[in-house]
DNA sequence: CGGATAAAAGACTCTTTTATCTGATTGAAA
DNA sequence: TTTCAATCAGATAAAAGAGTCTTTTATCCG
């Protein structure tokens, strides 16, 4: 819908991180693949630029792995989506105009306009705590 | 952001073909590809479908061309974007997961609720008559 | 009527992007 | 120094998008 597959991989992948891995405790790419079903090196290369992106910390040899860098409070939506693909905008046209804006709207614009700003709201301003909190009691 | 380039083109064809062509008057693919600078035969595939659902009638040979088969206020969003992507969904969930829902929602399900239903409200309600309203006054 | 022409329809190939897989390298711990 | 696990480099596969060329069908014009 409106998130490519890493981006969706990432956000599963960050929950589990932050879910079963103790704060001090590595979790190892090659488990997070197995439980989550995703395909190893691909996730090692998702969970690399959250690495680079100073959201998550890794380390290497026995007992290594990855883990939060950060409380999950100070992890917004938005920088995790970014993180993955940094292209991502909720800005760009409905309709694929470049030069579609309010001064110069489609013919969807207006249209759009409420559910864009929701989704900017969602990506904007959750953290991974909120998400952690709807999924403590809704477990997928 | 939620449409595919196939259903972008689509819609800015239809409404191209909606606004320029006189209700018993062909319009040629060649125009119309001119004009939006659409790939010809990549919309020749997208018209075809368009076509195939009776959201448009095609007519060979000189003086040929594609025009609506029905009144913009009878075409909903709805069928062009099915027509142009059979598999168009906006019930699938955000994080990929297949099996998630109202009884067994993911960790953005209940977030994800409210613009993915204004989004459905878009799609499923707004009629050819509705965009062309809107471009009527803030042509793009 | 019959051939020339115009335009959609259809078959096929090529490119780009996204996703996936294979294998080698690096570095930390035991 | 062996082993484990992340990192890095590259190939392959699948899907979306774009381009080339042929076929079909309608109109035009003699």
């Amino acid at each position: 819908m409106i998130f490519t597959k890493s981006t969706k991989y990432a956000i599963r992948a960050i929950i589990f991180i932050a879910e079963r891995c103790e704060a001090k405790e590595n979790c190892s790419i090659r488990d997070i693949s197995g439980t989550l079903e995703i395909p190893f090196h691909f996730l090692t290369k998702i969970l690399q630029k959250l690495t680079e992106a100073g959201i998550l910390i890794s380390a290497k040899g026995t007992h290594g792995g990855v883990r939060l860098n950060r409380e999950p409070e100070d992890i917004l939506l938005k920088e995790i989506v970014h993180a993955v693909d940094s292209e991502y905008s909720t800005e760009e046209c409905i309709l694929g105009f470049p030069q579609c804006d309010e001064k110069n709207p489609c013919a969807l614009h207006y249209m759009w306009q409420e559910p864009r700003r929701y989704i900017e709201r969602i990506i904007g301003e959750t953290t991974l705590n909120d998400i952690l909190k709807n999924n403590e009691i809704h477990k997928l």
